[in-house]
RNA sequence: AGGACUAUAGCUCAGUUGGUUAGAGCACCUGCAUGACAUGCAGGGGGUCCACGGUUCGAGUCCGUGUAGUCCUACCA
C-alpha cells in the first residue's frame, strides 16, 4: 500500500467495476427502498447543490441497499424546455442562423443532437461522485414511454375538464415569445423612476395628474381610477379625460383598490398590460386594449407614431412628447420592483393570449390532505407550513408554452377553431367521426417542463402500463430536494400523482439546505463563486480556475474582480481532495433547517481522515497478513481490556449512526463514524493493540485475541462508513473482508452492520477509560513541563484502593508504552513519597518525582492552575446546594448527584493544596 | 405587508424531553522524525451562548420584546 491515499486511480476503478458488474439495481430483499431522482437538466453540467444532493441520497440508498431493502435509485434526466431551446438558439445564432429560419421539424433535429452531444456530460459527473444510480433504467422526460404517460395524463384531464383553454392575462416573455408561469416569473427591486403626467379633464375644467412606473403603457389606458372616498377627485367621478398622444376620451371611474396616499391617488389604468388593471377592468366593464406584439414592440392599435418602436423606446418617446405638450408634471426616483423570466432575464409583460390551463385547485385538495394527514412528512416539519400556504392559494396553472422544444399539446383544431383533445390526429377523427377530408392542424404549443416532471415518479415505473415495477417501487420512500422547487415539483407531483394513481409519489419529503459560498453568497456564475465538485475532486490550477470563472463574461471589470478574488482565495489553486472527501464534507455539513456555507477547509480536515483511516488499515495490514487472526474460532482465544472496549464502542457507534441515518442527521452521522475511528479506534486501539502484539512475552492467546479483533473491528467500521465514503472503504475491504473471513466480491453487497448490544462490555469500558484517565493525567505533567515525550518517566501511585491496584496489575503494561513509564511503584498507606507533580484520578494519586526534571515554579504554576479551576467549580456548587429551594424542589437524584461531586472536588483540592504546600517547602 | 429561518470559540458548525466544568474541525501557541500516518503524535490557550425581560430550585435550551442577517409569498400604480 502508498504511504499515503491516492483518490484518484481507485475512483474511477472501482466505479466501473460497480457498473459493469450491475451492482447498482435492485437486489431483491422483503421491503422495496425507492429513490426518485430529482432529474437534471439534460445539457446541464453539475454544481455544487447537485453534489450535495447526491451524495445524500447515495448514503441512504447505500444504507438501505446494505441493510437488505430491495433497493432501486431511479435516474434520468429532464428535457427542460426553456433552458434547452434556449441554449440551442444561442449556437443558431451564432452561426448566422435561427429557429425560424431553420424550421420546426429542422430546429427539434438540432436539439436532438445538443442532447446527443452533451447529455453525457451531467451522467458521467454524476458518475464521478460515486452515486450508484441504477443505470439500466436511465429515463428521459422525452422518451417514448414517458411522452405517452404526458399525453395520457394531458387527454384524462383534458376529458375531466380538468384542463382547459382560457383568454387571459399571462406572463408573457418577449425574447421566447412564449408565455410562463408566475413560478417561472422572479421580481427583484430595481432603481427606476415614476413619472408623473397630466391628463386633461375633457370639459378643459384643468387636468388629473397620474402617476406611473410605465409610461408607454398608457396608450393602451382605457380609465382613471380613484378612491370613491377621495375628497379631492368625488365631483369628476363619472367625467372623462382626454387621453393625451390618441384621440381617445377614457373616463374617470372610483375604486377602492386605488391607494390614496400613493403618487397623487389617480391611476391610469391600462387592462392589457397589468394584473390588477385587468381585474379592475372587468369589475368596471372597461375596453381592453392591447397596445404590444409579441416582442414587445408597440402593435397597430396604438397611434401611428409609435408603431414598432421597442417598449423601452417607446417609453423615451412619450416622456418626450407628453413634455413637449406641457403634460409631464415631474419625475421622482422610484424603486420598484421588476418582474423578469427566470431564464431569460428579460422583463416579463402582463399579456392577454389563449393559453392552456390546468386546474389546480381542484386538484390541491387532496393533495392538502395528504400533508396534513400525514401520509406525507416533510423533514424539516417547517416546510410543511411553506406548501400549505402555497397550496391553499393555489392558481391555476399554465401549462401551455409557445416552444418547440417538448411535449406538443394533443389537441386539434379545425377550420372553425374547435378543438379536439386526443392520442393523434387519426385518433382523434376516428373519435369524432371527422371526414378524412376536414383539415385539421395540431396545437403549436409545448407543456411546461413541469407538465412532465410532475409525473416523474410513476411515469419512470412505466405507468400507464401496471408494470411489476410500479407495483414494487411505487410509492417511492424519500424525495431529496432543494426548497427551491417545493412548489414547481413537489407540490405538482403529489397532486398529479394523488389523482392519477390513487397514491402518495413519496412518504417523506427530505428538504436540504442551498449550497452557498463561504461568504453566504448563492453561488452563481455572474457572481464568479461558483466551486466546481469536480474540481475539489481532482484539483484545479489557479490560472485554469480564473479562465473558468471569468470565460464568457459580459463585463470586462466583472472579471477582474473575480480574478483578483480568486486569486485571494485560492492563492495556489485546489488541490485534489478526492470523492469521499468531499461528500463527507457534505455530509458533516447537513444538518437540518439551514443553508450550507462551503468551507474549503473542511474538506482538507476530511482528506486528511481518508488518509487517517489509509494509514490505519496499513497498520492492521501490517501485523496481520501472514498471521494467525483466528477467523475460523480455531485456537484458543484471549481478548484483552482495549479489544472488549472497542467492540463494544463499535456497537455504540453502530447504534449512532442508524439513529442518525433515520433522522436523515448525515451531520451526527458523519460525526460519530469520525469520531470512533479516528479518536477511539486510531487514537487509542491501536495503540493499545501494539503492546500485545510487539511484546514477547504475550501469550499467543493474546495476540492472536488482538489481531482477531483489530481485523474484525475494522471490517466492520469499513462496512459501517461504506455508503459515506464508498470508494476507499471497498478498495481496503477487498484486503481486509477475507482476513477477517468475508467472502463476496464487494464491500456494497455487504450487510450494514448492527448493533449487538450483549457486546457491550461496561466493566472493560470503565477500566479502559481508568487507563485513559491515568495517561492523559502523566501526559498532561509531560506536555506541560515540556518534558520530552521520548524520556522514560517513573511514577509512584499513592492512595488507591483496590479497584486501583488491580487495574493497575491488569494494564501494567498499556500504561507503560502509552505514558512511556519506567518503573511504576504503589506505595502503601503512609509511606513516604518524593515531591513530585502530581495528576489525580478519582482518589489516586499519580506522582511523578522532580528531582532533576521539573521546575519548581512551573509546576506550582500548573498547579495553581488546577487549583483555581477546581475553587471556581466549588463554589458554584457550594452555591447550589446552600440554596434551599434547589435542595427541596429538585429531583433527589440532581440533589445527590451534587453532593457526591462536591465530596469528590472538595477531596481533590485538599490534594492539591497539600501538593502546593510541600513543593513550595523544597 | 405577511411568514419562515438564523445568531454559540478567530472561522465553519454541533449542543436531544431544561440538570456535571458548553463541544468538534480548521486556525493559533508549546514540544516531538514514537517502528500506520508530519495529510502525523502529545499537550495547551481561546466563549457576556446577539440584547433585555419573564417562567423555573435551575435557561445556550422554554416564553415575550427588541436588534442584526438570510430567505419565501404577496404587492405599491
Amino acid at each position: 500500500m502508498e504511504k499515503t491515499f491516492q483518490p484518484a486511480d481507485i475512483e474511477s476503478r472501482w466505479y466501473q467495476e460497480w457498473e459493469s458488474k450491475g451492482y447498482f439495481a435492485p437486489q431483491g430483499g422483503e421491503e422495496a427502498y425507492c429513490i426518485m431522482i430529482p432529474p437534471p437538466n439534460v445539457t446541464g453540467s453539475l454544481h455544487m447543490g447537485h453534489g450535495f444532493q447526491e451524495a445524500i441520497m447515495d448514503a441512504l440508498i447505500r444504507y438501505h441497499r446494505m441493510a437488505g431493502f430491495n433497493t432501486l435509485w431511479q435516474v434520468g434526466t429532464d428535457h427542460a424546455g426553456i433552458a434547452t431551446q434556449m441554449v440551442v438558439e444561442r449556437q443558431l445564432e451564432a452561426q448566422g442562423t435561427s429557429r425560424k429560419a431553420l424550421g420546426r421539424d429542422k430546429f427539434i433535429d438540432k436539439v436532438w443532437e445538443w442532447k446527443e452531444e452533451s447529455g453525457g456530460t451531467i451522467t458521467q459527473q454524476l458518475r464521478r461522485l460515486g452515486s450508484s444510480m441504477d443505470w439500466t433504467r436511465e429515463r428521459f422526460t422525452m422518451d417514448p414511454g414517458l411522452s405517452d404517460a404526458v399525453q395520457e395524463v394531458f387527454i384524462r384531464l383534458f376529458r375531466e375538464g380538468l384542463i382547459y383553454r382560457g383568454q387571459r392575462l399571462v406572463n408573457w416573455d418577449p425574447s421566447m415569445h412564449t408565455a410562463i408561469s408566475d413560478l417561472e416569473v422572479v421580481s427583484e427591486e430595481e432603481q427606476g423612476h415614476l413619472w408623473h403626467f397630466r391628463y386633461p379633464l375633457t370639459n378643459g375644467e384643468g387636468h388629473l395628474t397620474v402617476a406611473t412606473t410605465r409610461p408607454e403603457t398608457m396608450l393602451g389606458d382605457t380609465a382613471v381610477a380613484i378612491h370613491p372616498e377621495d375628497e379631492r377627485y368625488a365631483h369628476l367621478i363619472g367625467q372623462t379625460i382626454d387621453l393625451p398622444l390618441t384621440d381617445r376620451k377614457i373616463p374617470i371611474i372610483a375604486d377602492d383598490y386605488v391607494d390614496r396616499e400613493f403618487g397623487t391617488g389617480c391611476v391610469k389604468i391600462t387592462p392589457a398590460h397589468d394584473f390588477n388593471d385587468y381585474e379592475m377592468g372587468r369589475r368596471h366593464d372597461l375596453p381592453v386594449i392591447n397596445i404590444l406584439n409579441d416582442d414587445a414592440a408597440i402593435n397597430d392599435s396604438a397611434p401611428e407614431a409609435y408603431r414598432g418602436l421597442d417598449r423601452f423606446d417607446a417609453r423615451k418617446q412619450i416622456v418626450a412628447d407628453l413634455d413637449a405638450l406641457g403634460l409631464l408634471d415631474k419625475i421622482d426616483d422610484h424603486t420598484l420592483k421588476v418582474p423578469r423570466g427566470d431564464r431569460s432575464g428579460v422583463v416579463i409583460e402582463p399579456y392577454l393570449t389563449l393559453q392552456w390551463y390546468v386546474d389546480a385547485k381542484t386538484l390541491a385538495q387532496p393533495a392538502i390532505e395528504a400533508v396534513e394527514q400525514g401520509n406525507i412528512n416533510f423533514v424539516p416539519k417547517q416546510w410543511e407550513n411553506t406548501y400549505f400556504a402555497w397550496m391553499r392559494d393555489i392558481q391555476d396553472w399554465c401549462i401551455s408554452r409557445q416552444l418547440w422544444w417538448g411535449h406538443r399539446i394533443p389537441a386539434w383544431y379545425d377550420d372553425t377553431g374547435k378543438v379536439y383533445v386526443g392520442a393523434s390526429e387519426a385518433a382523434v377523427r376516428e373519435e369524432h367521426g371527422l371526414d378524412d377530408k376536414l383539415p385539421l392542424h395540431q396545437d403549436e404549443d409545448v407543456l411546461d417542463t413541469w407538465f412532465s416532471s410532475a409525473l416523474w415518479t410513476f411515469s419512470t415505473l412505466g405507468w400507464p402500463e401496471e408494470t411489476p415495477e410500479l407495483a414494487t417501487f411505487h410509492p417511492s420512500s424519500v424525495l431529496v430536494t432543494g426548497f427551491d422547487i417545493i412548489f414547481f415539483w413537489v407540490a405538482r407531483m403529489i397532486m398529479m400523482t394523488l389523482h392519477f394513481r390513487k397514491e402518495v409519489p413519496f412518504h417523506t419529503v427530505y428538504v436540504h439546505g442551498l449550497v452557498r459560498d463561504i461568504e453566504g453568497q448563492k453561488m452563481s456564475k455572474s457572481k464568479g463563486n461558483v466551486l466546481d465538485p469536480i474540481d475539489l475532486i481532482d484539483g484545479i490550477e489557479l490560472e485554469p480556475l480564473i479562465e473558468k470563472r471569468t470565460g464568457g463574461m459580459m463585463q470586462p471589470q466583472m472579471a477582474k474582480r473575480i480574478e483578483k478574488s480568486t486569486r485571494k482565495q485560492f492563492p495556489d489553486g485546489i488541490d485534489a481532495y478526492g470523492t469521499d472527501a468531499l461528500r463527507f464534507t457534505y455530509y458533516s455539513l447537513a444538518s437540518t433547517g439551514r443553508d450550507i456555507k462551503f468551507d474549503i477547509g473542511r474538506i482538507e480536515g476530511f482528506r486528511n481522515f481518508c488518509n487517517k483511516i489509509w494509514n490505519a488499515a496499513r497498520y492492521v495490514l501490517m501485523n496481520c497478513e501472514g498471521e494467525d487472526c483466528d477467523q475460523q474460532d480455531m485456537g484458543e482465544l484471549e481478548l484483552s481490556l482495549a479489544d472488549r472496549w472497542i467492540i463494544g464502542r463499535l456497537q455504540e457507534t453502530e447504534t449512532a449512526v442508524a439513529q442518525a441515518v433515520e433522522q436523515y442527521r448525515f451531520d451526527l452521522a458523519s460525526q460519530a463514524l469520525y469520531e470512533f475511528i479516528w479518536n477511539e479506534y486510531c487514537d487509542w486501539y491501536l495503540e493499545l493493540s501494539k503492546p500485545v502484539l510487539w511484546d514477547e512475552n504475550a501469550s499467543s492467546e493474546a495476540k492472536r485475541g488482538t489481531r482477531r479483533t483489530l481485523i474484525r473491528v475494522l471490517e466492520t467500521w469499513l462496512r459501517l462508513l461504506h455508503p459515506f465514503m464508498p470508494f476507499i472503504t471497498e478498495e481496503i475491504w477487498q484486503t481486509v473482508g477475507p482476513l477477517a473471513g468475508k467472502s463476496g466480491a464487494t464491500i456494497m453487497l455487504q450487510p450494514y452492520p448492527k448493533a449487538d448490544p450483549a457486546t457491550v462490555d461496561t466493566a472493560a469500558n470503565a477500566d479502559i477509560e481508568w487507563l485513559k484517565d491515568v495517561i492523559v493525567g502523566v501526559r498532561n505533567i509531560r506536555g506541560e513541563m515540556n518534558i520530552p515525550p521520548g524520556k522514560e518517566l517513573t511514577v509512584l501511585l499513592k492512595n488507591g484502593d483496590d479497584t486501583d491496584k488491580s487495574r493497575l496489575e491488569l494494564m501494567a503494561p498499556f500504561l507503560r508504552k502509552l505514558a512511556k513509564l519506567g518503573d511504576i511503584t504503589w506505595l502503601s498507606a503512609g509511606e513516604d513519597a518524593p515531591v513530585a507533580a502530581t495528576a489525580l484520578v478519582g482518589n489516586l494519586e499519580i506522582l511523578v518525582p522532580m528531582a532533576g526534571l521539573i521546575d519548581q515554579d512551573a509546576e506550582l504554576a500548573r498547579l495553581a492552575k488546577e487549583i483555581e479551576k477546581l475553587e471556581q467549580d466549588l463554589k458554584r456548587i457550594q452555591g447550589k446546594l446552600s440554596n434551599a429551594s434547589f435542595v427541596d424542589r429538585a429531583p433527589a437524584e440532581v440533589v445527590s448527584k451534587e453532593r457526591d461531586k462536591l465530596q469528590a472536588q472538595e477531596q481533590a483540592l485538599t490534594k492539591l493544596r497539600e501538593q502546593e504546600q510541600r513543593i513550595r517547602e523544597m
